[in-house]
DNA sequence: GCGTATCGCGTTTTT
DNA sequence: CGCGATACGC
């Protein structure tokens, strides 16, 4: 395969098309047929670094590198499966044998692989996040921590603080002092909380994302014999999103390379919105000081947005306290410029979004090329509830991940229980679903299990309350029959559900079918694994964003309207893209300050944001919003939009309907265009609701009504579906009596 | 009095 | 969803 230089206004062909490798720009080309030696690719947003990468790919493979010896690491398993996917079309060979996938997950392999080096036993299991937040939780109660009066630091902010000291590498004192100084109080709470954790995943040979990169480094460190195998085993590096390496990761692929230094890095400092937990941006700068001889390619061609959402992102970013000038362009036509709403309160900003989007899919967009992206994951509830009762569907990233949800961590519980007996954390969660059985007696249970040595076995003979006597033998006896030896994954799953369909349903009545899809989804997936502890590890590593997708899926289906934190869209793209809440208190959050280290990043989340963009681009935010005392206090724009120059957007007021704030006569050409009101049929607006009516949706089916929140508005509690607001005048709601 | 069940309310971002 | 405050039952 040859690859022909073409010129930098050559514009780039859409990038799912594979016959397009010879449509490199001249920059493109440079980085794509490097021979060896260190490579640093600066690129901007949408300038086709993947599309770089995959021809890199290609390239090494057509020049007879073998795939066994390229290892590429990205930032989602997802990213690296659709890199070497296309690499694949492109050399009409398998990529199959290239080691691709997360820092996390190559560094569980080679663990397993050359673990021995280093005296380990490969049966560690892997906890994610949200597992450690639950030992965090188990540790703090029986550790009675913090004096009167005083509320402890949630959890959540533990394991950042916790991560944030692996990571950053600097000790928690220093991290704490330094960074959280209002935590300093609990210096000697939060030391003494890390060495219970630390000795706990020690005890229970557990590993969570930090411990894998900590081993994976000394590994390579401290044995001279893994180093070099692995290194001589992986001839060729490369790495995407490098801005969101951290320390660990830095000195890894610096080890990594030691004997060829064919490491290529590709990064843009503008979309580092990670350092709060350790990553920084940082590294690319100093990289060529890693790797001396490093060749900087840089990227500044975009090949996604139109000129006006490049001006408006180029001068978000132009704000920046610290700023490596790349300034994007781009040859894609189009002239309509963004959209800035200013809405009334929360509600009349989804009702515009939802709006705007319904008049897009009426004119045929397909739903699945627009997105909605906002800071936090509870920012969107209004516009679920509003998107819900106009029967448009969406499908929701970022927040909680599946994983995270109760019913799929209690059939995880029980495969974890089988791969690692010590697993306190399962236990406990299988426990405490028993009736009349809390906290303190599932500490009891465990702490009597425990110092069995087959604590499975140990259960059988814990003399149980008389109270909960038959619920505690119903949990022996399923724990008795999945810990038969070589049961397949799906066997077990069959024999637990038999147990736990019951429970399951008891516990989550109100939103049953949908938790019920997943575990039909999750029972495919394991069907999937012919062993336990892959799946164990997988779920762990890398949960599937939503089994409820259907993997078989046909593509030319249309996708499903996407509603996402801006940090789960990094690296996607979409025709039309929403950013919400962009007023004063919420974005950037309430925390930080001009002059942080984090207010920083979150100016470049914006630019991430508004960068996923290609054709429209939406910038919402409320005028009002509800203050913790059920009062309403007014807002104005997030200070990132308000340094904007006007020129760079359309200002809309979508608090008056004929009036801008700014420039009058963009009004008029936007209203027209997208925001029109369309008289909507008045359906159920004219009946009087009251409280207490039973009435009957159509979909939803029957309820009573709670409340009357608003104008047009009724709260119904729904036999099936649990209480939700609708809007009547969308809800197609009958008077039953 | 200890421990469990229930309700109401606030929620940064995550490989 | 998880936390705290409050209420009930052994």
């Amino acid at each position: 395969m040859q690859y022909t230089l073409f010129s930098d206004n050559e514009q780039a062909p859409s990038s799912d098309n594979t016959a397009d490798f010879k449509d490199l720009n001249a920059a493109q080309h440079k980085a794509v047929t490097h021979g060896e030696g260190p490579v640093l690719v600066i690129a901007g947003a949408g300038s086709g670094k993947t599309r770089t990468l995959i021809h890199r790919v290609a390239h090494l493979i057509d020049n007879d590198v073998p795939p066994e010896s390229i290892l590429l690491l990205t930032f989602t398993r997802r990213a690296a499966k659709e890199m070497l996917d296309r690499a694949g079309r492109l050399t009409d060979r398998s990529c199959g044998r290239i080691t691709g996938g997360t820092f996390h997950g190559t560094s569980n392999i080679l663990l397993h692989r050359y673990g021995h080096y280093l005296g380990y036993r490969p049966g560690f299991t892997i906890v994610d996040r949200a597992d450690a937040e639950g030992i965090i939780n188990l540790l703090k109660s029986s550790l009675d921590l913090a004096g009167a009066g005083k509320t402890f630091p949630n959890k959540r902010t533990i394991i950042n603080i916790l991560s944030g000291s692996i990571n950053k590498n600097i000790s928690i004192d220093n991290l704490i002092s330094q960074q959280a100084p209002h935590l300093t109080e609990f210096l000697d709470d939060i030391l003494l909380l890390k060495k219970h954790y630390e000795q706990f995943k020690f005890d229970h040979a557990l590993m969570d994302y930090d411990d894998l990169l900590v081993n994976w480094y000394r590994l390579l460190k401290e044995s001279p014999e893994a180093r070099h195998e692995i290194s001589s085993q992986y001839q060729y590096i490369m790495v995407d999103e490098y801005q969101d390496t951290n320390h660990i990761q830095a000195k890894i692929i610096r080890l990594l390379a030691h004997t060829h230094e064919n490491v290529m890095a590709v990064g843009d400092d503008a979309q580092s919105i990670y350092n709060f937990r350790g990553a920084d941006f940082y590294n690319i700068i100093r990289f060529p000081d890693q790797f001396p001889g490093t060749e900087v390619i840089k990227l500044e061609q975009n090949y996604r947005s139109i000129q006006p959402i490049l001006d408006l992102t180029n001068s978000i970013i132009s704000c920046a306290k610290e700023k490596f000038t790349k300034t994007l362009f781009t040859n894609i036509e189009g002239t309509e410029k963004p959209v800035v709403y200013a809405a009334r309160n929360e509600s009349g900003e989804a009702k515009f979004i939802a709006d705007t989007i319904s008049e897009l899919i009426e004119d045929g967009t397909d739903p699945g090329r627009i997105a909605v992206l906002f800071r936090s994951g509870y920012h969107s509830y209004k516009l679920e509830m509003e998107l819900t009762s106009r029967m448009l569907e969406f499908e929701k990233r970022g927040g909680l991940k599946l994983t995270e949800t109760a019913h799929i961590k209690d059939v995880l519980s029980f495969f974890r229980i089988l791969i690692n007996p010590w697993d306190t954390l399962s236990w406990s969660r299988l426990l405490l679903h028993l009736d009349k059985v809390g906290p303190k007696t599932v500490q009891k249970i465990i702490a009597f299990i425990s110092e069995h040595d087959d604590p499975g076995e140990a259960l059988e003979h814990f003399k149980a309350g008389k109270s909960w006597q038959d619920g505690f033998q119903a949990l022996i006896a399923v724990v008795k029959d999945i810990r038969q030896p070589n049961l397949s994954p799906s066997t077990i799953f069959e024999k637990l559900m038999k147990y736990y369909e019951p429970l399951f349903e008891k516990l989550y009545h109100d939103d049953y079918p949908k938790r019920h899809k997943d575990l039909d989804q999750l029972k495919i997936l394991i069907g999937e694994y012919g062993d336990l502890q892959s799946f164990v590890d997988d779920t762990a590593l890398d949960p599937p964003e939503s089994i409820s997708a259907d993997p078989f899926a046909d593509p030319a289906t249309q996708g499903k309207l996407i509603l996402s934190t801006i940090h789960s869209s990094k690296g996607l793209e979409w025709d039309t893209v929403f950013v919400l809440s962009l007023a004063d208190s919420r974005f950037p959050h309430p925390n930080v300050f001009p002059g942080d280290l984090q207010y920083e990043e979150e100016r470049r989340l914006l630019y991430v944001a508004a960068t996923r963009a290609e054709n429209r681009l939406y910038l919402t935010y409320p005028m009002e919003l509800m203050s913790p005392d059920r009062k309403f206090i007014r807002t104005t724009m997030s200070p990132f939009l308000r340094e904007l120059s006007v020129e760079r957007y359309t200002a809309v007021n979508g608090t008056r309907q004929r009036e801008s704030l700014y420039t009058p006569s963009f009004l008029e050409e936007s209203t027209t265009r997208h925001h029109q009101k369309k008289p909507k049929k008045q359906l159920s607006a004219r009946k009087t609701y009251e409280k207490g009516m039973r009435v009957h949706h159509s979909f939803f089916g029957p309820g009573t009504i709670r409340e009357i929140p608003g104008p047009r508005r009724v709260e119904v509690a729904f036999d099936r579906h649990g209480t939700k607001i609708l809007h009547l005048d969308f809800a197609e709601l009958e008077i039953v009596s």
